[in-house]
This record gives structure tokens, sequence and C-alpha cells, in this order.
DNA sequence: ATTGTAGTATAGTATTACCAAAATATTTTG
DNA sequence: CAAAATATTTTGGTAATACTATACTACAAT
């Protein structure tokens, strides 16, 4: 059976173009606020100036920099005011996906949620904060994508990838809660166990008081 | 068929193209599934080629187009999966943006909603489909703008955007269901007194009421 | 008639060079 | 020192060119 697919060529320049760029924005490379020239990326990357202001247009509608007239791309800044937005807007997403979840009983999806939480379970236990995150970020995205709505899964990660450098201010924070850590392990937890036992109300009431909490931890990083 | 040139002014000479294509796609010029070629667009436009590709690369962020790599972009079509997931996805947000109008309780935002209300009802006595449909548009723009949360009134524009080309067909369709008109009025009419009585739970109630019939009668449209 | 191949045209991919206008940095001058 | 004038950098935009993947066509072979 041909189920491995043939290896495609490798992907257009741009599209890997786009790629660095976004990581390096994403994992805090690039810091808030930070113009970003064109000679610099074409210095960087090694490639023509023209792969590098296509990519940028890209950049720009994923909200990651932005670009003003006769200026130039810089990185965007998040305030704290688009940080409560967006969890707010997180929230209503989180839970249509998680009740789709549910809904769609796919014995896939269960299966990768299970071995999602497994992982997060260990990850509690240990001292590794950024393992921790990539846990819960993991087990997160594992409903995201399977949550059976394409559309749903693109537009939570694009509002991710905007979160995402908060996250890395937070794992390095000098006086982040420890409180929070526990609340958001028993929020997962219980998350889990509601979506094992089917239980809809359950999961999208834990679900919300975990995106609640993790909006307020963002706005005390953004604002200290 | 993007018969008139840019005129070639302030503002980056980008953004205009960008609408040109965008409302052209919109307003169903650019059928679903054609081929946009880019030397075609550099002579109907008359921009240079570097103009058109980064233009591209931003619509294909808006999910307006696709671009395949090495065959080039072409008109997204619409299936009837996306269209339920979009309408999905829509029914969340604009709950969510009827709440925050609701609670935000900001007068110029319900002086504008007046406004919109009353020219609605003006547009459900003519028979003036394209009237009528920009009137209702209009009313849910004012929602979406004057609900407080800028980063949901984005998506709620991007969602619709993708949607408009449905209405479009609706608007010309021969046989659409004058029953749902009746609905769809009934439906907005009780949407607004919700709203000016601060009945959040019926406005929210109303509104996933009138997304679901929207949906059905799109779905309808598509699979015609 | 179907299959396969070769050649050609087309269109996307990417680089480079160039110009104008705006923004920024630097120098000169009061 | 501060303001004006100048120089430099940077973005916005155009154009020419080489290269490659894909699509189209015609022609041959079985």
């Amino acid at each position: 059976m041909l189920n491995q697919k043939v290896l495609r060529q490798a992907a257009p320049l741009r599209l890997q173009v786009v790629e660095k760029i976004r990581s390096s924005i994403i994992e805090g490379r690039f810091l808030p606020g930070t113009r970003i020239k064109e000679r610099q990326l074409i210095e960087m990357l090694d490639v023509s100036r023209t792969v590098i202001r296509e990519s940028l247009r890209q950049l720009e509608s994923e909200n990651l920099i932005i670009i003003e007239p006769q200026k130039g791309p810089k990185v965007k800044e998040i305030s704290l005011i688009e940080v409560a937005e967006i969890y707010q807007v997180r929230k209503a997403l989180e839970v249509l996906a998680v009740q789709q979840f549910i809904q769609n009983e796919n014995h896939r999806g269960y299966r990768m949620l299970k071995k999602a939480h497994e992982i997060l379970v260990n990850a509690f236990d240990e001292d590794d904060p950024k393992g921790l995150y990539e846990a819960k970020n993991n087990f997160f995205k594992v409903i995201f994508e399977r949550c059976g709505n394409n559309i749903l899964k693109d537009l939570l990660e694009a509002l991710s990838s905007q979160l995402w450098r908060l996250r890395i201010m937070g794992l390095s924070h000098p006086n982040r809660n420890p409180e929070r850590q526990e609340r958001s392990k028993n929020n997962l937890l219980a998350l889990y166990n509601a979506i094992t036992a089917y239980d809809i109300n359950r999961a999208e009431s834990v679900m919300k008081i975990e995106v609640d909490d993790a909006r307020d931890e963002a706005c005390r990083l953004v604002s200290a």
C-alpha cells in the first residue's frame, strides 16, 4: 500500500524565509518594537530582496510585524489591552474546539490526547519550565487539530503565535507565580478527565477557567 | 473586469492593488477556481511584478486565494464543509461580540446601531435584495466595530469576506427561500430589541438562531 | 486508440541593478 | 547648544534577465 507519499521537493524559498523570520520573532530573537531592515535580513538569510519583501507582507498579515509606510517593518508590540482581547477570543474559540473534539468522538484524537496527557503528567513532575510549556502546548494542539474544524484550528494557531512571545518571557521571568503552576496543573488534569468522560459542560467550564488564568498570568507579565 | 487602473497616489501602491484584487474576488468578478496569472494582473493594473507578487502573498494569508507551489495563485473555492466550519466559528464569535457590545454600554455604539436599525427596517419594506443585504451587513458591522475588541472585529471581518462571494450568489439565485427572508427579518428585529433592552441572554440566543439560519441558507446555495 | 516521448510555450521563482522619495543621521552654521 | 543644511540610509517601485517546473502539442510506437 502506498501509504507513504512521495517526498515533495523543497518548498519555495519564500516559505522557508517566512518560517525563519517568524520563528525568530516568536522565540524572541527579535524583540517587540525592533525595526527589521530589509538589508539586514538579506545578509542574514542570503536571499534576494524580492523574496524578503514578499515574506514581510505575509508576516504583516499574520500580525507578527507591522509595516509603517515609508518607514518599514518592525516587530509588533503587544499591549495589555490586546492581550486581554486575544484571550477573550481564545476563550470562545477554545471552548468551541473542546466541544467539537468531544462530540466528534474521534478515536484517533483520543489516542493522541492520551499520549499528550501522559507527557504532560511527566512534565509536571520535573522542574523544566520549557519542557512543561511545550507539553502544555502540545496538549492543546491535539485538541485544536482533532476538533474537526480546520478554520478553527488555523485561527487558534494564529492567535497562539501572537502570544508565544509572552510565554517565552514568562518562562524566564523571575517572579512567576508558583501558585499559578499548581492551578494550571489541576485545570489541565480536570480538563482531560472531563474530555475522557465525554462531559462537555464540565470540559467547557474548566477550559474557561484555564484560559482566564492564563490571561491573568500573561497580563501580569506584560505589565511587569 | 478590473478595467480601471490604479491611481498612482499617496499610500503604498500595494494596498491599492490588494484592495482592487480583493474586491474583484469578493464581488465575484474572479470566479472561484480561476487561475490568476501575474502577467494578467500586471497588464490590468499597470504596476510592476514585485507589487503584484507582494499583494498576492497578502491575499493568500487572507484565505482568498491559494498559491500552489510552482503553479501559481487561484481563487480559492469554498466547499460545503468549509462553509459550515466558518459559520460555526462565526456563531461563537458573533455571540461574543454582541455580549461585549451590550456590556460595554457605549452610547456611540447604540446611536450607530439605532441608525443602522432604521435603515434596515426601511430595506425590509423595499424589494431590493442588494440594498437589504447591505443594510443587514451594516447592522452587524456596527456590532463588530463597537464591541470594544479589535482582534474580534478583525477576525469577523476576515471571515465575512470569505463568505461574501456566497452571498453575492445568494442575491441573484433564482430559488432563494422567501421564508428565510421573513425569519431573518424577525431575527434581526428581535436581536435589536434584545440589545436595546440590555438582555444579553436573549441577544445571544437570537444571534445563534440567525447565524444558523444564515448557514443553512449558505449551504443550500453552495450545494445547489 | 492508447501510451509514451520530445519539443515548445508558458508561467512561476529568484536574482540583480536601478531610480525616486522619504526618513534618518551627520555636519555645518548661527 | 540649537537649528538648518547636507549626506546617507532605507523603503517603495520598476525593469531586465536567467532558470525551472508545469502544461500543451504533436508525433511516433505498439
